[in-house]
DNA sequence: CGGGTGCTTGACTCGCGTCAACCAGGGTGG
DNA sequence: CCACCCTGGTTGACGCGAGTCAAGCACCCG
């Protein structure tokens, strides 16, 4: 049986000697910090099981989360560049992680040209999320940015055999807020509009995503800004 | 002599034995393409002359700036993910390259492994950056972006041998404007407020930084939004 | 000289942040 | 068991920052 925390393309033999470079599993309880911004690096985190967000210290005691991680995803390589860590990781639920030491890894390179290359495609896939997250952050209108926020997350469930119509927001509100470069309200207000469109529907964090084409035309722009704008339709209505 | 496309951790034996697998340097003309979205990777890029900029297509047309390259900085990790490249490259100027096959570069790994190292410290760096970009297109105002974006833009140059508080942009305002997402005319307003208060001196795309400590202030957040907004005390003159 | 490109500046609009009140659920302690 | 608070979320009113539209300017090139 095969380990959530590696690749699906390894040989048999790879695998063994993978399993022994696994120095240890831990648990995280919800809340709790994996690793802190400044902490010594060094150690890649397979996630297991749960969820996790990292964020980001703004210089002026702000704070930017950059990303959310699920089961079967890597956390731990922005300390690769400065071997410090530059984001802070804190479980969003209890949650158990593979610890994976780089150095370990580095020494089981030569030999398994398959993982350096596995490795290299995680980090490349890590560079185009961020990039695609600069495109939203960059030139796209709150509903815009949730509703693609929305999409990814059912993406990414999907990817791991679970519903991309039908998940549970693990993060707060205002967790997303910091994501998506908004504030709480913002995010409150939108996934209120998306409800009373019948994009959505809504019951606390359980979300079901019930147009996903109206959210994805929405994502790409292709709707005159708003539909029609149910905040005015609400106000001839009155 | 070294080359200025590899790394100085290196021994002079790993030196030569690199210089045999940079295939060909490869001249770039302004306004050229080096790699387009959606072409086959494979190959790493080190400039050795110019600049570039990245952009990424929006999915409705629109095109994000996603990152300004300037000599000693690498190019083409974006594919390392997928294969193929996820942005398109340009020359902001007449360019020059060296083309590093990533293949080749993957044989010698294993008997350099500082080479890998180094790699990974580059990959993980270009990781970090885009964290920082996040951060500003997430939650900082315009005049705070371009504020970064000035000391950034000295700092790469102060860390090549240049100066850190004179130079030239390189880019079109418009490019600016997409990189941090914002609007050209937003550019040209906060430049003009920036000359207003002192804090630079401005001729065409000649920028000097005539006073780092503001900018950093307003960078950091530490101005109370608008010091005396100048606008208002232009008005008030009037 | 004309025309084009890149930049500046102004007037107006609007999306989103801010401030603030209010509401629902859940845990605690009397 | 109910009263209480506290946290997380919703909703409203208002103002500001930045986008949009548009006119005008400086420079370069043919």
């Amino acid at each position: 049986m095969r380990s959530p925390c590696l690749p699906d393309s390894l040989s048999a033999d790879d695998l063994a000697r993978i399993e022994q470079l696994v120095a240890r599993r831990r648990r995280v309880l919800r809340e709790d910090v994996l690793y802190r911004m400044g902490d010594r690096g060094g150690t890649l985190y397979a996630i297991r099981l749960g969820h996790f967000k990292s964020l980001q210290a703004d210089r002026r005691g702000g704070q930017h989360l950059t990303g959310f991680q699920m089961a079967g995803e890597l956390l731990g390589m922005d300390a690769l560049g400065t071997g410090l860590h530059g984001s802070t990781a804190v479980a969003l639920e209890d949650s158990e992680v593979c610890e994976i030491p780089y150095a370990r890894l580095l020494e089981l390179m030569p030999r398994m040209p398959g993982l350096l290359a596995h490795f290299h495609q995680m980090l490349g896939r890590e560079i185009l999320r961020e990039q695609a997250v600069m495109i939203f952050l960059g030139n796209m209108r709150a509903d815009q940015r949730l509703a693609s926020f929305l999409l990814d997350l059912g993406e990414r469930y999907a990817m791991r055999g679970y519903s991309a119509r039908s998940f549970l927001l693990r993060m707060s509100r205002d967790d997303i807020a910091g994501y998506l470069g908004l504030t709480l309200e913002c995010i409150s207000r939108q996934l209120a509009r998306f409800r009373r469109n019948g994009w959505i529907r809504l019951d606390k964090r359980a979300i079901e995503l019930t147009d996903r084409d109206a959210l994805l035309a929405l994502a790409a722009g292709l709707q005159p800004a708003l539909p029609i704008d149910s905040d005015s339709a609400r106000a001839h209505a009155a």
